[in-house]
DNA sequence: CTTATTTCAGTTACACTGAGATAT
DNA sequence: CATATCTCAGTGGAACTGAAATAA
């Protein structure tokens, strides 16, 4: 493949989307291999760092669409990854919880998410790499300080 | 919307991706206006850097598929931004070539990718900015090398 | 006859929309 | 009756695949 165009080069915003969708892709390729998608990850994770949840704060949290959210958690289940119950008080709402295997998946997980990482970040230094961290949770706050002003009411 | 997995915050991958998507989605929503698309925009920078191009050399610079290019070119010429011409020693090529308008065009295109860049590095001063977007064109570099290790003789 | 380039048709994965079912 | 939650079916755009048409 022959040269990238300078004029795209030049912009952050294109190599934030270029080396985005590398990292998506590198990881969805490992992920893929445990039969488990970007999503699936993502799900585990916040019910493993905040504990259970409702669907509905689920969907809100990672910023996936509700119906959407629904298969991804059918898979989990029947991965038996999470449980799924209604809720006695009310009962409209499915609580979600992670299971025992479910949280040594996410582990593995992790660790892959790491390889994959430091496959991509190769060329930087630990200190280098640190900076870049930091830089991008500060634009990723201010990204989700954005959207939650433009939806009144999560 | 509630606050992100920290074990998610934690994986530069994920950092990546999510800004890396939030970067793209805000350019398309600008270029969508003028009814254009990333792509476009991606022809228009490649014909203009590099000059006039076969459809073959564009799609491999840019990373797109052949059969998906015909259609972005075809939209580029309708609205009279690039101009196609069967190769007369080698009737099978096709050679586009960028009119005064795409130029133009190109020119306002990467004003809005400023404007949109600018809003979303907003928490970060101006040598930030700047580290960051040195630290983002090494690993694109990176990225990039991969790749062509990947597909052989391009 | 084989290969290269462009083009078209079809497929899959994904995010989004709208409506139905159940419960408050 | 109005609202909330979960679910399911359908839609549209994007990336990929395979093959036809033309030319070398």
């Amino acid at each position: 493949m022959s040269e990238t165009p300078p004029s795209l080069l030049g912009l952050t915003t294109y190599l934030l989307s270029k080396t985005g969708k590398a990292a998506r892709s590198r990881l969805a390729a490992r992920l893929a291999e445990r039969d488990l998608k970007l999503w699936h990850m993502a799900v585990l994770s916040a019910l493993i760092d905040f504990g259970p949840h409702v669907q509905r704060e689920l969907a809100s949290r990672l910023g996936i669409d509700r119906s959407d959210l629904v298969k991804i958690l059918d898979d989990l289940a029947v991965a038996g990854l999470v449980d799924r119950a209604r809720d006695i008080a009310d009962r409209r709402r499915v609580t979600v919880t992670p299971t025992q295997a479910g949280r040594a998946m996410l582990m593995e997980l992790q660790g892959e998410a790491l390889a994959v990482q430091k496959q991509l970040l190769a060329p930087l230094s630990r200190s280098e790499r640190a900076q870049l961290a930091a830089l991008l949770r500060r634009v990723h706050a201010h990204v989700q300080d954005e959207l939650e002003e433009s939806r009144p009411g999560c």
